[in-house]
DNA sequence: TAGTGGTCTAGACCACTAT
DNA sequence: TAGTGGTCTAGACCACTAG
């Protein structure tokens, strides 16, 4: 592995179990040059990752400050998908395939996609219960070109493993659109919505191989009350 | 200004003016550092910002593609506010300032931000109209300690610009949060809903400054039909 | 094999913060 | 003034992609 990356992990590590507490400082870049015995710019690199993380913000002529990440407590920016949710929260859940089957491409997802109007696609559609109750419904669109088994054992489990582990799919980035909309009879059938539940947030987003394929379109309706994004921002000078 | 930022700055105007049009490639870093007469690091710093802004994306033994940015047609990730969203969408719209005044802390306040219990802060409320419809309401709270003065001229128009233009704050992270709430007579007040609507999207943000410091606490309220949020986003491992 | 991006080094100079 | 982070350089070696 990269030397900056298992500097990054290592100092992770050490904030996660504070040996290096919010407020205080890291050591300097000179100290760590001597402790990692590796080179500035190394240094830095693994630097850059823990502020693009939001575990520290450095200042120039004082150093590396550790933030109070405990008041980040759902980071869900980035790709993370619902699996890698119930890790992190502790949950009860479970995922329920509803559907599961080759497919051409509807119109509107060839339109969102670009991609060619003959294409053939796997339609998945999963049901997700957190404690007991549906809250979340997740539709899945995969060209069948790039994803040519889909196990519907992987589709109970995480999609996103079986890509990158099994398939050895590259997953490189992602566009992801969050918005309203009004419930539909789908969404009455498959989900435990309540009488008042008028409107879902839905979740939309396309995803993108390393070589600049987009083979994932993806829609996850979320019941209003269940709803949380928690996002880490840096400030962009425009 | 940095070498890596003025060259970030030329690629990214030469790819919105289609010099380097989507799926093309750039020029290898070899030529760029030729070009702009740098170094290669200088020149990997300034891929590093197009990659993070979702401009290209890099592939070992090929090059930097462009990509189809125009399908990212809203990018409100990082820390972008209301006054320059306008200026990139083009809406007919309008500020009113509702509430402007000096107070203590609420204990809700003082809870999130971890203000000091004697704070005091400077409290703004500001009705947004878009195309004659109030469909945002901003909630502001800022400690007097760091904002002294907030003449209503500026809260008309961007406080951010006002704090970093002419305070010189140096605002570097937030932490966002969006859920769903239910509607309040204060909302039904001073916003333009619709009957139907029973809630609003709550987007509440906690603003840092450089030295790490808490200096605001957002809450931004949108009517349902008028949200959208729209993000960029790299695979992270996990 | 030639060209590409990915990583790493050792050293330099600068700007900022403290004392 | 000493120590910090911010930028930049010139060169090296590696891994990947293509013809």
């Amino acid at each position: 592995m990269n030397k900056f990356h298992e500097i990054f992990l290592d100092l992770e590590q050490k904030i996660l179990a504070n040996e290096y507490p919010p407020q205080s400082l890291l050591p300097s870049e000179n100290q760590l040059i001597k402790i990692y015995g590796v080179s500035r710019e190394t240094v830095r690199k693994a630097l850059n990752l823990l502020t693009n993380a939001g575990y520290i913000q450095k200042k120039q002529g004082k150093g590396s400050f550790v933030l109070d990440f405990k008041r980040f407590d759902f980071p869900l920016s980035g790709l993370t998908s619902f699996k890698e949710l119930q890790q992190t929260q502790a949950i009860t859940n479970e995922t329920i395939v509803t559907t599961l089957k080759k497919a051409t491409v509807s119109p509107t997802v060839q339109k969102l996609t670009s991609w060619d109007k003959s294409a053939e696609v796997w339609e998945l559609v999963r049901q997700r219960r957190i404690d007991g109750e549906v809250v979340i419904l997740d539709k899945d669109f995969l060209l069948t070109d790039i994803v040519a088994e889909l196990p519907i054992e992987k589709a109970e489990d995480s999609i996103y493993e079986y890509f990158e582990n099994e398939l050895n799919l590259e997953i490189a980035y992602a566009k992801k659109e969050i918005e309203v909309e009004p419930v539909t009879k789908e969404m009455k059938d498959l989900m435990d919505l309540r009488p008042e539940d008028s409107h879902v947030i839905a979740v939309k987003s396309l995803v993108f191989l390393e070589d600049t394929r987009c083979f994932e379109y993806t829609e996850s309706y979320h019941r209003l009350d269940k709803f949380r994004f928690v996002e880490f921002a840096r400030r962009r000078k425009v």
